[in-house]
Order: structure tokens, then sequence, then C-alpha cells
RNA sequence: GGACAGUUAGCUCAGUUGGUAGAGCAUCGCGUUUACAUCGCGAGGGUCACAGGUUCGAGUCCUGUACUGUCCACCA
């Protein structure tokens, strides 16, 4: 390219910068929609998202960011989530840590899964007429535009992660970890293949793990039905709520203590219907209390009668199929006669359930039903009722010790919380993880889903002449390695979600690796050395159960050490109403994303952020939303204020060589470094909303309100006001990133030349140290007199309905405090809009003029217009409300015990009290004299 | 059945080793400077759910009760 145009197009874009920067016409109100797109890919284009950016950084901090399903748009509790880990990021970036917040998605089996098939129905067809290869297809792309959608919603929030480590639980490294995994767990004899109750869903047609069903009350009914004792007129009447599976049943039980049954323990009774002899047998587990106090066996289709079921060596005969329809093929297989049952098959369970009742009812062994409230399990995605049934599945053992650890991942789990190697905040959800902990079942890993990480499992099958070997091998097997003659049948069942999940610490990481084993011990490298243990893990607590719990156990397997030192859980996020607002009305959910357009990121983030306490559900509403804006815009508006209105620099340059700071200068610089303080160990204690709320206070009250508004009467601070900007800019960026970035990029040409290392983005700004030597609590004393000084004279004004616009003038008088409030004259009178301002130390008091007194001083203002009787009136209830106060702290102090047992400072506070009262008291009693 | 929270101003919520209650929003009154009406100044409003106990002193610690919410287990 030419040499000049090139120059001329520079020149161009310096002189429209140039332009931009220098103007007094920064907009009037702060516009987030100019600002954060620009914002966030500066920020991207910096490449300072990526901690190999700080290779000399030391303290690693990690996050890695929960995984959201891939399953569509981003949700106010995805948003709480992302707010508060990029808070914690950019504080420890900015504190000079090495830090990574590592993102991705979950592929989410069985959610994505439905949320597809729920498209094909509208296209009226089912996964099954699409075939399985089809439908993993349809997923795969559904599953590509949400990760995308997703992933660049999160960018709308500022969030600083490091997208060049972005993973996805279904990616082939993933893949390769998860069946690494699980051939290392089914060689230390923690996976094992078997038949067990599981909890199904006909819908999803998959098995579902026991804290995926949720239970739901409802209003059940109870049949009681009558099994005729062979060779006897009696009968034995049980009670059910699925009356259907009676066609399953295999004995009838009773207490063995029931003085009704006695007589009955080990005779047969004929099965209904079925006409099939079953056993009376005696077991403690029936309740003689519930029902009739006689408990129909069907091992097939609940848990507790499977238990019964091995006891006592019962069959087991499946009735219901996966799509929960009767089918007798197991009694078929025991050569059962069918012919008085045949109807039943093929229906539907509560087509069956109504027939069953009806046969009954013809047969004359039906005795009554009543209603009965209980409660169901439902499929946590698609809120079908499940069938508990048998089925062979893929489990992993939890109660069984590993060989390397000697612990079973159980006894891991427990450890690494009571050993205090992870924290968990708030404290109290630890007893909700050991109490799920320690009643953990075997997990069944097995899942009939087809769009998930397919079990690393082949099957040399017989009838493909082949030997019957299980394989299990981390890359698929060609042929068999045991008779090598056939090609191995691969398992269709893929594996839990929440198996691919629980090793994200570490799978992301380049794990298997970045890892290996030498002499017992476990050898890191890469990221995997410097990153792992994470910091923190930041998630809700609805899934420690689900998730948290399954990455300890993972990850102490894996690798000897847990996932991450602190849990952070943050609460579920609600409407106004305090509705989920999953499901609540249109009007008051509240979509993230619409907010931000609204009112910008900074707002959303800081309405996420305040009156907000771990662990704890929290409302949002679009007026909380908008009241931050609001804040923001005050922000904004000091700072226009700062870098554009203040600046008088030559004047400022002749005398800006040795600052004389005044009361007010001292009184910020001290409660600026207080802020530092406690802010910094606010965020370090993970009180989130307290450091929020430190800096909303200082931000608008002690700065824009009280020092700002001083500065505009002292005058020649725009040194001191632009450093105190910056480190305001620094300390709101972790919580407001967009503005406060914004700010400082206006800002950069104005700062005073005090700080050498400046870097162009705020992003990468050091943390500020605070200088404890600042900190004066007596500076900060005389301010706070000040402070009450005018606060007094401004609230006298309201109250007598005393204009703004009209000029009062003050008269002090005080003997002690002149040279104090000398130098204050201008202040006190610009703050409290009067004329003129006299102090006196003797001589007259006037006599009409408005009386006042605090801090040791007398305050006359006198008027023109004075009611010498509403004046009388209002000194009296002030005179008698005085005395009160005098009397009761007085009665205080008179309690021999409190003053023998309570710290010396808090009496001694409290005698000052009462002297600063007795003062203020005959003050007033004086004046009160004169006005006669 | 078991466990855990919550109950503080009209509303939403803070309140960190027990020292005599705060903020935002809403309400009411008043609108003046070198930024901001998305603002400023001022005001009102609380038996801290209830009942006991410990203590000189309890919103804060202990016990019990009521209500609300959540979780777990059981449910023939």
């Amino acid at each position: 390219m030419p040499l000049k145009p090139l120059l001329g197009t520079i020149c161009v874009v310096f002189l429209i910068f140039f332009a931009m920067e220098s103007s007094n016409e920064l907009p009037k109100a702060y516009e987030p929609q100019n600002v954060e797109n620009r914002t966030y890919k500066a920020w991207l284009d910096s490449g300072l998202f990526n901690p190999d950016a700080y290779p000399e950084a030391k303290n690693p901090f990690c996050i890695i960011m929960p995984p959201p399903n891939a399953t569509g748009r981003l949700h106010t509790g995805h948003a709480l989530g992302y707010v508060l880990e990029d808070l914690m990021t950019r504080y420890h970036r900015m504190k000079g840590d090495k830090t990574l917040w590592l993102p991705g998605t979950d592929h989410a089996s069985i959610a994505s899964t439905n949320k597809v098939e729920k498209l094909l129905a509208k296209e009226g067809i089912s996964r099954h007429d699409l075939g399985r290869e089809k439908f993993l297809e349809r997923v795969s792309q559904y599953v590509e535009q949400s990760r995308s959608d997703i992933s660049n919603q999160g960018r709308l929030l500022g969030a600083s992660c490091d997208w060049s480590r972005e993973r996805y639980t279904l990616e082939p490294a993933m893949t390769k970890a998860v069946r690494t995994m699980f051939a290392r767990m089914y060689k230390d004899d923690l996976i094992y293949r078997g038949t067990r109750i599981v909890n199904w869903c006909p819908r999803c047609m998959s098995t579902l793990a026991d804290d995926e069903v949720n239970h739901k009350d409802q209003e059940g009914i109870l049949y009681y039905i009558k099994y005729p004792i062979k060779n006897s007129e009696a009968f034995l009447t049980v009670a059910t709520t699925r009356p259907e599976t009676m066609l399953g049943d295999v004995a009838v039980a009773v207490n063995p203590n029931d003085p009704r049954y006695q007589q009955y323990i080990g005779n047969v009774v004929t099965l209904p219907l079925a006409n099939r002899d079953i056993p009376v047998i005696a077991d403690e587990y029936v309740d003689m209390e519930f029902g009739t106090g006689s408990l129909k066996i069907t091992p097939a289709h609940d848990p507790n009668d499977f238990e019964i079921g091995r006891k006592y060596n019962l069959p087991t005969y499946r009735i219901l199929d996966d799509e929960a329809k009767i089918n007798f093929d197991s009694l078929r297989k025991a050569n059962h006669d069918l012919s008085s049952i045949q109807q039943f098959e093929g229906m539907d369970r509560y087509t069956a359930r109504e027939a069953v009742i009806s046969a009954l009812q013809t047969a004359g062994l039906f005795e009554k039903k009543k209603t009965y409230s209980n409660s169901v399990g439902v499929c946590y995605r698609c809120d079908t009722i499940i069938e508990p049934i048998t089925s062979l599945q893929w489990f992993i053992d939890v109660n069984k010790k590993t060989p390397r650890h000697n612990e079973s991942l159980k006894e891991m789990g427990l450890r690494a919380i009571h050993s205090k190697d992870i924290q968990i905040i708030p404290q109290r959800f630890e007893k909700q993880y050991f109490q799920w902990t320690e009643n953990l079942r075997d997990w069944c890993i097995s899942r009939q889903i087809w769009f998930g990480h397919q079990i690393p499992v082949s099957y040399c099958l017989p009838e493909n002449g082949g030997c019957g070997e299980t394989i299990v091998s981390v890359e698929e097997p060609l042929q068999c390695p045991k008779c090598s003659n056939t090609k191995p049948t691969p398992e269709e069942d893929t594996l839990d979600t929440w198996f691919s999940s629980g090793m994200w610490t570490f799978s992301t990481m380049g794990w298997p690796d970045n890892a290996e084993e030498k002499d017992g011990k476990i050898i890191k490298k890469g990221d995997l050395a410097t990153f792992h243990p994470t910091t923190v893990l930041d998630t809700m607590w609805d899934i420690l159960t689900f998730w948290v719990n399954r990455m300890i156990l993972m990850t102490e397997y894996a690798l000897d050490e847990a996932p991450f030192k602190t849990i952070y859980l943050h609460g579920m996020v609600l409407d106004k109403n305090g509705r989920k607002m999953s499901k609540s009305h249109e009007e008051t959910a509240i979509d993230p994303l619409e907010m931000i357009e609204k009112y910008g990121t900074d707002a959303l983030r800081l309405s996420l952020l305040i009156g907000v306490t771990p662990g704890n559900s929290m409302r949002l509403s679009q007026d909380k939303v908008e009241s931050y804006r609001n804040f923001v815009n005050k922000l904004w508006n000091i700072s226009r204020y700062i870098l554009t209105f203040t600046g008088n620099e030559e004047k400022s340059e002749k005398t800006a060589k040795k600052p004389q700071y005044t009361l007010a200068d001292r009184w910020i610089i001290s409660r600026l470094n207080n802020l530092i303080a406690e802010v910094s160990k606010s965020i370090e204690h993970y009180e989130f909303s307290h450091a929020a709320e430190l800096l909303r206070v200082f931000t608008w009250d002690d700065f824009a309100d009280w020092y700002v508004e001083i500065s505009k009467v002292e005058g020649d601070k725009r040194a001191l006001l632009l450093s105190i900007l910056e480190v305001l800019l620094v300390l709101w960026h972790p919580m407001a990133p967009f503005v406060t970035e914004e700010i400082y990029r206006l800002a950069l040409s104005s700062f005073p030349p005090t700080h050498p290392d400046r870097p162009a983005l705020l992003m990468v700004r050091a943390w500020p140290q605070s200088n404890s030597s600042a900190i004066d609590e007596k500076i900060e004393q005389e301010f706070l007199s000040l402070q009450k000084i005018v606060q007094t004279i401004r609230n006298a004004r309201s109250e007598n309905h005393i204009s703004a616009g009209e000029k009062i003038n003050l008269i002090f008088y005080t003997p002690h405090k002149s040279a104090f409030l000398t130098p204050h004259i201008d202040t006190i009178t610009r703050l409290t809009h009067a004329g003129q301002l006299t102090i006196q130390d003797s001589g007259k008091k006037p006599h009409s003029a408005l009386f006042l007194t605090t801090e040791d001083i007398e305050i006359y203002i006198p008027l023109t217009s004075m009611k010498i009787e509403e004046e009388k009136t209002r000194l009296d209830k002030e005179i008698i409300n005085i005395e009160s106060l005098i009397g009761k702290t007085n009665g205080q102090l008179a309690n021999q015990e409190f003053v023998a047992k309570a710290p010396e400072h808090i009496v001694q506070d409290l005698h000052q009290k009462v002297a600063n009262y007795q003062d203020e008291l005959v003050r007033m009693q004086e004046q009160r004299k004169r006005l006669i």
C-alpha cells in the first residue's frame, strides 16, 4: 500500500479519536449499548483472559465453569454464576495471581435428547422412526447451535474466561478421559454389571439415578384385594396402589409378630386372576399398622420387594416392558399358564390397572378402595411417572475399597469434607452433604439414551460364534483379545451425563495424558500441575448431590486429591413474588439478555450481587435492575465531572508542587484506604454483597455527595480526584467491568503521572494496596463533626420551610472550637446555602434567631420573620426529649452491676454521652429563657 | 418421619466475635451550585415472629412454640 494514503488514514483516525477524547461532550447518561461490544472485543483482542499471558504470575487461581447444558438460552441462574465467577476471576487477575477461568458446555444427554424429541414430535416422528445414526446427527446439529448461543451469551455478561481453553463434555479428548476412567474403575472392580431394580422412565426409555427422580405428592387410591387361602374359605387381603403389578406377585408377606396372621404363615394363597400358587412368608419389614398388615411381593417392580425376593429366593417376574405395557415373557419362560390373564397383555399400565380391578370385581375378590395421599416418583426431565423395574445395568460400587487407596469411594467423599480439604460456603450445607453421602447407594451409570458417551464395553457374543468375553478397553476393539476370531459387539447403552461431568476439573486439563503414576504417586504435568486442585467451585446447592459429590469421588479416585478447595454455593434466583423463574408467569420472569439490552450488563451484574448471601435464594425484579442502572449512571457522571469539568490545569500546575491536604482531603484518603482494606477482605472471604455495599456507600455518599461537593469549594483538586477515581475504578471493576473499563479508557490521558505502570486496559491494572498509615481515626472524627454541623443546619432549613433560595446568615457561638471551624467557613456556607457565617467566641448572643446546638457549638440563624411562639414550643419539646435521654442514660449508669461488669470503654462512652446531653440541655434552657 | 433455613421499616434484604438497629425501593416535604431529575437536600416509618432462659446488657447465644420455604427418607 502506498505510504501517503496510509498516513492520511492514520491521521484521520487519530483526529477523530482525539476529538472524541478531548471534548467535553461525553453523553449525559452512560450508554452501555455503545460500549459493551467494543469493550469486550478489546479484552478479547488483548489475549489477557489467558493465564499464559502472565508468565511471571505465581499464585494460581482457578475456577472451572460449571458447564451449562447445551440446551438453549442463558437464564438468570447461569447469569448469577457467571457474575460471581467473573468477579472472583477479575479480582485475582488484578491482584496478579495466575488466573484461569476455564469455560465449557455439557452435552446433557437426557435434556438434549428430550429437546430434540420435542422438535421431532412437531414433525410427527419419534427418535425410533429416525434411527440411531440420523437421530444423533439431529442432536449434534441442535447442540452445536445451542453451545455457540450459550457461549456468546456468556460473552455478553462480560465473562473473562479463557475461551482458548473452552471444552465440551462430548469432544474427543473428553471421550478418551471418560473411557480411560471407566476402564480403570472396571479393572479395580468398582464397576460391575448386574440386574437390579432401577428407576425407569417409560417416556425417555431410560434408567434414572435415584436423585434424578423427583417426588410429587398426589391423591392416590389404595386398592384392597382378597387373596384366597388355599384349601380354606379364608382370604388374606392386601392393599396396593398399583394393582396391575399383582400379575407379577410371587408371595404375600406378613409380620411374624402379627397375631392376626400367625396361622397362615407357611400356607399358600392363590394369586387371583393368574391362579398361581404363591407362599405366605413372614418378614419384620412388614408394617402391621399399614393397610391390612399383609403385603404383596412383586420383586420385579418394587425395590423393597426386590430385596425380600432375594432374601427368600423367590423368582422375579417382570410383567411390564420398557414402555410400561403389560408383557408376560418372563412368566412364559417359566412355563406358567397364562390363559386366564392373556387379555391384559399389551395394555398400558393404567389401562391394565382398570382392567385388573374390574376383573377382580367380577371374580368377587375386590374388597374396597380408599383415597390415599402419597407421593410418586417422576422423571426430573419430563415429569413422567417412573416405574421401578428390574433391569440389567452397569453400576459403580461405592462401598468397595479401591486397591490403590484402600478406601471406598464413599469414604473418599466423606473424608474430603471431614478433613477440611474442601470448605463449603455456607458451612451448613456440609450436613446435607454428609447425610446424602452416607446414604449413597451403588450408582447406576448406564442409560438407554443414544446421545452421550458410549459405554466402553464390547461383548464377544456366542450367537456370533464368539467366546462370551466382556471386553472393556479405551480404544474400541477390532477383534476379541481372547478368541480373536470375531468382531465384538459394542454395548449400546451410554453413560450417565454426570459420569463425564464428574471428571470435569481434570478432564478439561488434559487428563489422562497430563498425569502418570510413579512409585504410587501421581505426577501431574501442564495445566493440571499448575491449576489442580482448582481454587473455587461456584454452583447452586441443588446439584451438591448430583454433581459436586461425584466430582469429589471421581477426582479423589483418579488424582488422590480434591477437585477444589472451596465450594461456594449460591442461591436460587426467584422472581419478585418469590417463585422459581422457570415456573413463574411470563411477566415476572426476568430474562437476563433482555435486562442487558435494556439497562446494561453492569446494572444486571450489580443487581445479582448486592443484597445476596451465599446459599440463600434471592428475588430479582426489573425495578432492582433499574435502580442499579441508576447507580452505574451515577458512577459515570461522577467520572464525567472529574474528567471534563474540573479541568483548570494551569491553575493546578502552579499549586500542584506540594499539595497541602485539607481536612476533607485527609478524610477521603483515610476513608479510601479503609475501603481498599475492607473490600479486599470481603472479597477474600466470599462476602461479595458486603464488598459491593461498602463500595456503593463510599462512592455515592462519601465521595460524590461530600467530597466532590467540597472540592468545588476548596478547588484545585483535579489530581487528587483523579487518583481517587482511578482506585474506585479498579475496585469496582470486578463487579461492573464495562463502565469502569470505558471510563478508564476515557481517562487514561488525564490521570496524573504518579503511577508509572498504568496498563492500557483497566482489567489488568494492579489491585491497590491499602496504606494503613493514611487511615486516621481522628481525622475521620473531625470530619464527622463537620458533617453533623452541616446536617443540623440543613435539617433546620427543611423543618422551618426556609427555601433553598433564601440566603440565611449563620452565627456560630463557640468558646473552644473557633480555630477548628475557621478553615471550613466557605465549605459550611456553601453546603448549607448560607449567605454569611460568623464565628464568635464571646459577646452577645442573638435573640430573634433559630437556635441549634451540636458538637459543642451554638448555632443561631437570625430570621426576619421569626415566629417566637413556635420556636418556644419547639425548644420546649427538645428540652423534654433531652431530659428523658439523660434520665435513661443516668439510669443505666446507676446500675452498679453494669458499671462493675461492662467493659470500661462502654461505660466511658455513656458518661461522655450524658455530659454532652447535659451541655446541650443547659444551652437550650438558656436560649429558652432569652426568648421569654 | 428426619434435617436445614427464614421470620428485622409499606416492599426487598443487610446486620462478622453480645454494647442499645441500617441500606435500597416506596411514601411525604423542598428544588440551589462546575457532573448527574437515571439527580440533590430533608423527613416520617421498627416491642427485630412469639414465650421463656443465660447475661450488667440479646436482633445477635440457649430452649420451646407458631408460621413460611427447601431438602432427604418412607409411602403396600
